[in-house]
DNA sequence: ATGACTGCAAAGACTTTGCATCTTT
DNA sequence: AAAGATGCAAAGTCTTTGCAGTCAT
């Protein structure tokens, strides 16, 4: 028999809160942002929700940026700039490759390709902008 | 004044690793591959000089895979694919995106691109020949 | 009432780091 | 001899997990 699930308020509102928000957030960031409404929020309830949403396609990781894993609630394919200063992700939704190119590729190496990834990475506005405040000073 | 970098023999035998492989290896891996030539190597030697190789340019992360961080000792821009079961990172040299994608991107969204991830995930031939080796079994 | 869900805290996994010792120059 | 590099072990960070209590059905 299947395990069956229940509604639960903490779940839904972790969902909620991911599907909210398109900073891509860490468990850390649901954690402290969801403590304010359910003050007795654990780390533990928030990862194995993460994870159940994972299994359940509900969510995707972005990957891990600066030791954190971090999540999307969009699952459908796009890619992610992330800045390699502040650790922001966000989303690049107009810039996708080709329809096929996993099923190219797949054949093209003899692999069972599913899906890609495709990340850039740089210095957001906002961090460049430091940046410069800081060569002025320094000047 | 510069902090100037002595030889190590440690050092050498881990960057010599690295180039010598294209399994990409995890800190781990480095360790217990040169711990026959190295008896007495310790992991933080591994972390430190897999840092301090990343910061002089000599390696790439290729990101976490299975909670462990991949290296790469080619740096010029290449994709790779990821096995989602057995966690294999491969090289794909000849999937290349247009030259000045980065560019592009950079220009289009007003942000500093200085590089960019192509990762294809899905499960490799021998993880697909477990695969039907089990229905057969179960059978 | 049953069994799923959670909080808490302990444990796990990976990585970093302080300090005494050993190497390279 | 001076300063960098290492081994060892402790500490740090992020994530998972066991268990007893709580909540949804």
């Amino acid at each position: 028999m299947e395990r069956t699930q229940r509604y639960s308020r903490k779940r839904d509102a972790i969902l909620t809160a991911l599907r909210a928000t398109d900073r891509h957030p860490s468990a850390e960031w649901l954690y402290q942002n969801l403590k304010e409404e359910h003050p007795d929020l654990s780390m533990g309830t928030v990862y194995r929700n993460l994870n159940r949403f994972r299994q359940q396609g509900l969510i995707q990781s972005v990957g891990v940026v600066g030791g954190q894993e971090r999540f999307d609630a969009v699952t459908s394919p796009h890619s992610h700039f992330v800045c390699d200063r502040c650790g922001e992700v966000r989303d690049l939704p107009d810039i996708r490759l080709e329809e096929d190119l996993d099923r190219t590729v797949g054949r093209q190496y003899g692999l069972t390709v599913c899906r890609h990834e495709l990340t850039f990475h740089g210095v957001c506005p906002i961090c460049m902008q430091k940046n410069s405040a800081e060569e002025e000073t320094s000047t």
